[in-house]
DNA sequence: CAAATGACAAAAATCAATATTTGTCATTTG
DNA sequence: CAAATGACAAATATTGATTTTTGTCATTTG
């Protein structure tokens, strides 16, 4: 698309515009290289595989949910706040790219499936973040943990029927949302001070 | 297989037989037929399609997961000591079930985006056993919950990611029970005395 | 000589002709 | 006459021949 200069950032912002476009099955690489009017050879001079190329254009595209979640976990609001707003935000997100573009939803079962460790590596950055909210919040004395690393997993898995996306098909579900506040009111009553005696 | 005797019971006795063999998408209601050793036309005398003879089938087998929990939901143990024996119990019985038989996994797999109704009957029932014993916790002074039924709707959405077969996959890492034992945690703390105060 | 090309083999997808399966119903059987 | 049959049309799946796509690399181009 920028004339003449071809870069590995210019591959992938024609290669996310061609994924869009004709959808993630049937998009082929020398349909990448004719968006960038080169020769479907040259793309395999910056990626060693059409695999390759689709996990970098995932990454990018798992940047883009986590950066605005970043920025809510860095506020400085009261943690149970933060957190819920944190949660809204990544619920909305996920929602609205899956819902909204059903063929970008296909690439996202795809990747879930295929490109396992760029995944894995978005799952560890949200829980991370997810650890800093809870961490303030102990500091804040509003929650109570030995270890947030920990409840931020316990709290991203107990919550995993709202965003992870094999469970799209739920979410049109009217009665998604009330379900949603009940699974947060009781992590939220787990979480919270005054800490509970130990566990059975 | 019962000789000369055709009920809706010996067919899907037979159903379920050639589902098992054959795996769920290859067999044809000719082979359950075939099976019985009458024309195929006469399954359609008992039976008014093949997805309402698969139904039935799923009916049954889903009904011979709930009734052990019925079993266990029953007892007269803590209710804290209960819940957790019943869900391990759930936990253990589903992840037979599914990587034991890949077939069947399929099967399952069909059955869940297409038998909605049947799964939905038996997610309800389950839903209702948890509420029983969460009941019966609130009774012993070991749970703390205004409406039985909400709560376990939310410990049983809470915990999807261990049970539910779409997260199948991620049932063999090798930390899978760690999560569910921190999960469990939380939803305890979450679910026991004393009371936490309001949420926000 | 670094970067791009395009001819090429191997792997994968498409397509249309063929065969199987589903579901119906007029006829047969006990 | 109630229950089962099997011939049948429509829908669906299978198959294998053909085309497209992936990935490599010796050659070309600026």
């Amino acid at each position: 698309m920028t004339d003449s200069v071809l870069t590995p950032e210019s591959i992938l912002d024609a290669a996310e515009e061609v994924f869009r476009k004709y959808g993630p099955t049937k998009t082929t690489v020398v349909d990448v290289a004719r968006a960038l009017e080169v020769s479907h050879g040259t793309i395999y001079r910056h990626f060693s595989s059409k695999l390759a190329l689709r996990d970098a254009v995932t990454q990018r595209w798992l940047q883009r949910v986590s950066a605005p979640l970043a920025a809510i976990a860095a506020e400085k609001s009261p943690a149970d706040e933060r957190l819920r707003q944190w949660f809204e935000q990544l619920i909305m997100i996920k929602h609205q790219k899956v819902l909204g573009d059903p063929e970008l939803f296909a690439t996202y079962q795809a990747i879930a499936e295929q490109a396992r460790e760029v995944v894995e590596a978005h799952v560890e950055e949200l829980v991370s973040q997810i650890a800093q909210i809870i961490e303030d919040g102990v500091a804040q004395e509003i929650f109570c943990s030995t270890d947030s690393l920990t409840a931020a997993q316990a709290v991203f898995n107990a919550t995993v029927r709202f965003h992870h996306p094999v469970h799209a098909a739920e979410w049109s579900a009217p009665n998604i949302q009330s379900d949603f506040d009940q699974v947060w009111r009781l992590i939220m009553s787990g979480l919270r001070m005054p800490c509970a005696s130990s566990a059975t």
